[in-house]
DNA sequence: TGTACATCAGTGAACGCGCGTTCACTGATGTAC
DNA sequence: TGTACATCAGTGAACGCGCGTTCACTGATGTAC
């Protein structure tokens, strides 16, 4: 995590966009998506409160950014999966996948499905990139060649969104205190009754 | 839906707490909650800025009432599948009570799972009642007599969070349209999938 | 039943703050010739 | 290789806004006697 760049001597910063974005993606980490503002970012990066409206129309642009980053990562991962296993080992690699990409990239994760956030009607790279991760995990199950392929699709989905959004919100941490065990225990119970589905 | 108390004619209001509960909970499910201001709240309820602070000390004591409000609800919800169904059918009837839930208090579902809203450490009501309606759906699981009941219960949990949380955000609809088809037709092909969890 | 008084639940003005956004500007870089 | 010029990517001051919060106040209500 890179300190705010202070120490910047010339005039132009280079990689200002990029920056800004690693700042959000930080911000959203640590203080939640409220902490983003177009200001505070540009504060966050060194740079006066103007600057990132050259690369940055508005703060949902910004943000929508983030988003198209996440999804094409995310794609990245799934194809990983159907590339990595087979049969109906894949159930479990995808939750695990998805629950994966949500602990590496938590900044992302928040911002990626909040449309309010990243406008997709309005920024056609998250809709594009969002189709693209979730056509991604329809094929894959599709080739499982299991009766119900779509009912399949979306509760692995909702099992892996589930989890990953309860973790993130610190709900899994305080459940897995009250069970007297940790997360990741609670997790691998979860997963293993989800490979129930597989058969 | 009361309009904006405008109308008012006695001094005191008589029931400013429930009305400035309402008003958030309605500015939640319209707005989002970054439009959940004290100022905006008192403004809706058609009274001073400063008339609120006399029923919460701040913005996260009113979030953590409606969050404490709607733990309470879920949990007669779940007390009342555990009541009027038994055996297998309750794993299903679970998961749909708990989308029925968020479907009907929309604006409470989203705050309640958002700990740096609500602040559960600071409000000992939301904790209490958000842990009374996790032991609700524990003590369900437990009855039923399955060899995994904890990762049951956790899976069962996030299948239901993850569809209700997807279908607030849209998601649900952008894919059932895209499938060619309903968001209520894809959340019933889901359940079928997870019935099989029943078993 | 009246009255004095305490308390409750409002008002509305005021404060300082961070925000989004604009704008004239300027330093740095790239390009045509 | 040098030079003139266009363009790019910054600066920093300025604007108006809504916010949280406080405070002296006041109207309404409840209570003791």
């Amino acid at each position: 995590m890179p300190a705010p760049e202070k120490n910047r001597t010339t005039y132009h910063h280079g990689a200002l966009r990029a920056e800004l974005l690693d700042a959000s993606v930080r911000l959203v980490e640590n203080e939640g998506v409220g902490a983003v503002s177009l200001r505070r970012v540009a504060r966050e990066a060194g740079v006066s409160p103007g600057a990132p409206y050259h690369h940055f129309v508005n703060r949902a642009a910004l943000l929508s950014a983030i988003s198209a980053q996440g999804f094409r990562e995310l794609s990245d991962d799934l194809a990983a999966v159907a590339r990595d296993t087979d049969g109906p080992d894949q159930v479990v690699a995808l939750v695990r996948c998805y629950l994966d990409f949500a602990r590496r990239r938590p900044g992302h994760f928040q911002v990626m499905w909040r449309p309010e956030l990243s406008e997709p009607d309005k920024h056609p790279d998250v809709r594009e990139s969002g189709d693209a991760a979730l056509a991604r995990l329809t094929d894959l199950v599709d080739d499982l060649a299991v009766p119900e392929p779509r009912g399949l699709a979306l509760a692995l989905w909702a099992v892996g969104h589930g989890l990953a959004s309860l973790r993130l919100d610190g709900q899994l941490d305080h459940t897995a205190r009250k069970w007297g065990t940790t997360e990741r225990d609670l997790v691998e119970r979860c997963l293993r009754v989800v490979s129930r589905l597989a058969g």
